[in-house]
DNA sequence: GCGACAG
DNA sequence: ATCTTGTCGC
C-alpha cells in the first residue's frame, strides 16, 4: 500500500501533542463502507530486550474471511509507551508493513481507540489519515470516557460518553 | 497533590 | 505490551 505520512516520526512527546493538533481537523469521525471484499487486521508485539517490535497485518476475504495474505515487519523502538501518544511507538512498524502489503483492503481494524481518544485522534484515526483507507479502532479497555458494561450477546454495544455527554 | 492512563 | 502466579469453569 501506499503510505503518505506528512510529519516526522522521530519526535518529542512535545512535538507529538502538537502533530495530534494538526490532525484532529483531518479525520472524518463516522463513515460507512458499502460493500468489502478484503478487510485487514493490525496488531504489534514486543521484545523490549532486544527494543523491537514486530507488526502483523492479516488480510481477509470478505464475508468469507478466508486469509488472502500475511505480512510481519520488524523495526527498532523509538518510542515509550505514553497513553494518548500510542500510535508514536506502534504506527511507524505498522506503517512499514503496510507498506509491504500487497493487497489493497477496503477496510482496516487496528489495535487500539481511534476517535475515543483524548484529542481524537487515537492510533486508529493516525493510521487511517497515513493510508487514507476508512479504519475501526477496535481496543480491549478504556482510555476514556464514562460507559456502563454492554451485554455479551454478539453486536452488544453501549455509549461513550465525556464529561458533556455525547 | 492524587488517581487514571489504548498498548 | 509481556510475565507469572493463583483461581474459576468446563
Amino acid at each position: 500500500m501506499k503510505v503518505r505520512c506528512f510529519h516526522p516520526w522521530n519526535v518529542t512527546p512535545q512535538e507529538a501533542l502538537m502533530i495530534q493538533a494538526h490532525m484532529r481537523d483531518a479525520v472524518i469521525p463516522r463513515g460507512r463502507v458499502s460493500r468489502p471484499a478484503l478487510i485487514a487486521g493490525a496488531d504489534a508485539a514486543f521484545d523490549l530486550e532486544k527494543n523491537q517490535i514486530y507488526a502483523a497485518l492479516v488480510v481477509l476475504s470478505f464475508p468469507a474471511l478466508e486469509i488472502v495474505e500475511t505480512v510481519v515487519h520488524r523495526t527498532r523502538l523509538r518510542f515509550p509507551y505514553i497513553p494518548g501518544l500510542l500510535s508514536f511507538r506502534e504506527a511507524p512498524a505498522l506503517l512499514g508493513a503496510f507498506e509491504r502489503l500487497r493487497h489493497d483492503p477496503d477496510v482496516i481494524v487496528i489495535d487500539g481507540h481511534g476517535h475515543s481518544h483524548p484529542r481524537q485522534t487515537g492510533i486508529a484515526c493516525h493510521i487511517g489519515l497515513c493510508l487514507d483507507r476508512p479504519v475501526i479502532g477496535c481496543a480491549k479497555s478504556r482510555l476514556i470516557g464514562e460507559f456502563r458494561e454492554p451485554g455479551q450477546d454478539r453486536g452488544a454495544r453501549a455509549k461513550l460518553y465525556n464529561e458533556h455527554g455525547a
